[in-house]
DNA sequence: GTGAAAGCGCTAACAG
DNA sequence: CTGTTAGCGCTTTCAC
């Protein structure tokens, strides 16, 4: 029968069970500094401590080195479906290397300061944001303190922070270019907000592909969030103002079906009357009707990678790239279609 | 000009600041015991630590009280959309009463105990388990260790851990209930994985709700998993296995749509020649074709009440239920329709 | 109401 | 190679 409480053995119990003094104990466990232990001494602390299930107490050591082996996350809605991935990558990332992550979700920007003061009250070695808009004072802030830190999926323009992204432009360009191949000339975007980096990105990467393809400048609809509703909003703009276009690039997924539902009710047919893309590939939306030709992104990667290199970095290690820009993967489906099919 | 690295003022530089001893400003600083205070010097201190910027040590802290403000929340897989909006409710009540939230995907069941021993070196002051199999010594690993533990989602049968759950049978009944009305008999089971509580519960409520409704027993295929792929299979074994059904009642929304691919590839069309319903109401299920009839549960305020009654109990005021059963809710939509449109 | 002193469990000089 | 010692920043007695 076992305790029933757990009897919290320390350094020093380990010590005395196996009659050495307790900072040999310290150094028999930890992986750096255990080559100077005698090979006898070693194997009987590190015996001793198994059977008495010794745990470190990561709280005082985190006191003594300011280290506590502990990251934060910020990300602005973990119910969005790119961020699972990303949370699972910087998380396998972390596990691998001895670490633990922090989610925050960032609901209002607003809240980000005093969650990030609680972070750091927690005293977390790093901070991976997939948050922030463009120049956001949040990046100083976090630059002032000293605190490493990493971004994620959103790059900060000004490249004071290291970060981990997809292709905005080249996402963008893949999309123009499979629906030049199918002969559209008149494209128009739905774009993402332009205060994240992403919504000019995406905006910019339409704009010199369709210029690359000697085309008239796209219609543009900026969406107000990269939601549904904001697609549907944008979408009905779209129509209400000027000709229909053959096709619309949407900033993602999300967007993108709203831009169906609209669609919908205009009794126009996708892809017949108008192709659709979409951006993300988000879950289930090959399930949809008709299925969604979109961009396939490296999510659980962008995580990883991140993830690394912050680790790298607090580990002062610090050699890898400041920038990582990952490609992204153009997925036809069925929602684009050659011009003269209807 | 912000200095370069926070100077990382503690509780002594703000005593010596406003000329009085540290333990005051200890005292000061902590609502609890801020009362027995002098007024002048609590506003005194409050306003220097404001000055300074100073930030609690919380790794101090922990060690000294062995508190950690911190708990762990172990999730099988955050990419399946059900746990979001769990995590998001947990956060939220995390974020409210001060805590933080470690979270951790646990892939494979074999890594949970490892985790945890993590997460214990951690301090964490408590666990919220989305995992759990049927009778699994976890639970009484977690138990023994006198660690604070909740379980949401799943619940543990045998009730040794506190739950926050969904009623599983109602839910199955709700969709029983709903293809009895459209004039339905032959109605099949495609059930979860039954050394999961969640499995078990399911098919016994789809069980129930039949026998109530004077129907024979229904055809039951289990599936390997809670994924798209397994309900693929499943829906096979049922096609082969004997005469057609006139619906299938499905674990779950991923199982729904894998069930979905089969019957396309039979060439049965959904819902004219057999109905599909799904549990779980993710994202986009009301954006596939058809859109699916399914059930729909609060995850996040099980996320939410899962989480109160981990910080109620670790804080000594343990009143709440030992188990809240949350109530499902019927979403109709075309993936059903009457015996007769056929 | 405030000061003094001890110590949580660990790491990191410094001796020997 | 191993023992000694001194804190990390905080909370918590115990005095006054």
């Amino acid at each position: 029968m076992k305790p029933a409480k757990a009897p919290k053995v320390t350094i020093r119990d380990v010590a005395t069970a196996s009659g050495v003094h307790f900072s040999t104990v310290s150094r028999a466990l930890d992986p750096a500094r255990r080559k100077r232990i005698s090979k006898e001494v070693l194997e009987l602390v590190e015996e001793t401590a198994r059977r008495l299930g010794y745990q470190p107490n990561r709280a005082a050591s985190a006191l003594r080195t300011g280290r506590t082996h502990t990251i934060g996350v910020l990300v602005p809605d973990i119910t969005n479906p790119v961020f699972p991935p990303i949370l699972q990558g910087i998380e396998a990332s972390a596990a691998a290397r001895g670490y633990f992550v922090f989610v925050a979700n960032v609901g209002d920007p607003q809240l980000a300061r005093p969650i990030l003061a609680r972070m750091q009250a927690q005293q977390i070695d790093g901070l991976v944001m997939a948050i922030a808009l463009r120049d956001d004072p949040l990046i100083d802030f976090v630059r002032d303190n000293g605190l490493h830190a990493v971004m994620v999926n959103r790059a900060d323009e000004s490249g004071r922070l290291p970060a981990a992204v997809s292709d905005d432009r080249l996402a963008m360009k893949l999309a123009v270019d499979h629906l030049a191949a199918l002969g559209h000339r008149r494209i128009a975007h739905l774009a993402g907000p332009q205060n994240v980096p992403t919504g000019v990105g995406r905006r910019q990467g339409v704009e010199q592909a369709m210029h690359d393809h000697r085309m008239k400048p796209p219609r543009v609809v900026e969406c107000e969030s990269y939601s549904r509703e904001a697609g549907q909003q944008a979408m009905r703009t779209l129509l209400a103002s000027g000709p229909r276009p053959e096709a619309v690039v949407c900033c993602n997924d999300l967007v993108a079906l709203g831009a169906y539902d609209v669609l919908r009710e205009a009794g126009l047919r996708v892809p017949e009357d108008i192709s659709v893309t979409g951006h993300n590939d988000m879950p289930l939306v090959d399930m949809v009707d008709p299925p969604l030709t979109t961009i396939r992104l490296p999510h659980r990667e962008l995580g990883w990678r991140a993830a690394e290199m912050l680790f790298d970095e607090i580990e002062g290690k610090s050699l890898s790239a400041s920038t990582v820009v990952l490609r992204p993967e153009l997925v036809v489906r069925a929602s684009t279609a050659a011009r003269n099919a209807s």
